[in-house]
DNA sequence: GGGGAGAGATGCCGC
DNA sequence: GCGGCATTTCTCCCC
């Protein structure tokens, strides 16, 4: 028989001693902060990082169901014969209680990592490739400067097109929407403004872009332009998908 | 001492069952897909759920390493030696392999948990408060209708001010920055030309705003309006505040 | 499935 | 800390 108290020290014990801890548990939960949040009862996996991060996840789907940030504190306590897990982070004003009927299995360690990930194919790498390969945005495009900022937001590309007019280029690794079209406009009319320049032109650099948002680029008599994020790893990652379909 | 090999076995089992699999690794995780990523070897939390979603945890912060969705597939082997995890979604056309070099410890349940997660104070409730209470936007504000999605676009608040113009509120349940300005301007130009009407007003209700925002809303003739998300737990949570204060 | 927008968004960088 | 913005954003809703 599964018992509550003789859980309790054990898993206060892993947090304090800023153990990686992990547990299945039957509860329900609450929450309190920026929103304010309640689910009944399930089965669910906790996670409680020593850096006091804690993120709760359901047995399907791809997003936590609840999180509290690192430096939140963790407490488990019985209280009337129900074990509880109060975890509080008083500088956010965010309060987690999860109610428990049943611990299913936990286990802590002392995890080492520090690595950090490298991550490529982003904006970033767009908009340098861009710069370096500038005849991709339109044939007699000359860059001038990156991630130029402005008060009213970064320019990710600033360049003169082949009849010397200053051109804006934004980047989305993505399919562009309305909200890039509208980004790309707010550039636009700041540059126009700070530079005192009445033409200035504008460029929307991504793989494709909606119907919607394409029709806004030309009421605004901008230029959409078909560009891919470089992937550096794409060949290996190739032969890997080879592998796996044959 | 720890084998690769009887154990690979045992996680293939478990993922075909569907069961939920958490295990701690030593190992480098290489991502291909929508961008490309490596990360040396380290020390880190997995989480294989029953529907093939796949979560990596370093034992630091919030976020999650590397994942991939719902419906990837997932395979243990033992490769010169070396025990490997490769995930595939072909579908998404995304691959995930880590390299592990040591399994710490593993555990999987069937976890059962068929409930839904209720949130409050979202911008919807926001919404719903000022249709209710429309003093709140301003006095004399007479709301028409809300979540006008269809005919004019997605416009929260759709009414009319004391002296009969039309004016579109849009909430933010965060502080509104120039996007939010953006995009609120977008609905009042939209319904300008939809219903032809010169004279459309526009209001951003949100707790408050960014400098620039406030400039950018005062340019283009817009109002700002202090409003805070309704929070209706407030009271229980303040009291469990309090006790963990004191 | 695509499009549009919110999210307890998160995280990063710059001032 | 605020501000502006990308994110393997994710998720939901609606067409």
């Amino acid at each position: 028989m599964w018992s509550a108290e003789e859980n309790v020290s054990l898993l206060n014990d892993a947090v304090l001693r800023r153990e990686t801890l992990v547990f299945f548990a039957r509860c329900s939960i609450r929450y309190s902060g920026r929103a304010e949040s309640y689910v009944e009862e399930g089965e669910r996996v906790f996670l409680i990082k020593s850096d006091g991060a804690l993120i709760v996840h359901q047995p399907t789907g791809n997003a936590p169901l609840n999180y509290m940030k690192p430096d939140t504190s963790h407490s488990f306590f019985v209280e009337n014969n129900i074990l509880k897990l109060k975890s509080t982070n008083i500088t956010m004003k965010e309060f987690l209680e999860a109610t428990i009927s049943k611990i299913l299995f936990f286990n802590s360690e002392k995890l080492n990592d520090g690595q950090t990930i490298i991550v490529q194919g982003t904006e970033e790498d767009m908009s340098e490739m861009l710069m370096e390969r500038p005849e991709l945005v339109e044939e007699g495009f000359k860059p001038v400067s990156r991630e130029e900022q402005t008060k009213y937001g970064f320019v990710d590309v600033l360049g003169i097109d082949k009849n010397d007019v200053l051109t804006v280029v934004e980047c989305k690794r993505y399919c562009a929407d309305l909200s890039a079209v509208t980004q790309l406009r707010r550039y636009v009319e700041k540059i126009m403004v700070s530079k005192g320049i009445a033409n200035v032109r504008g460029i929307l650099a991504a793989p494709k872009i909606t119907e919607n948002a394409q029709k806004m680029l030309e009421d605004w008599g901008f230029k959409f332009v078909s560009v891919n994020p470089p992937k550096y790893l794409e060949n290996f990652n190739k032969k890997q998908a080879k592998l796996d379909f044959f």
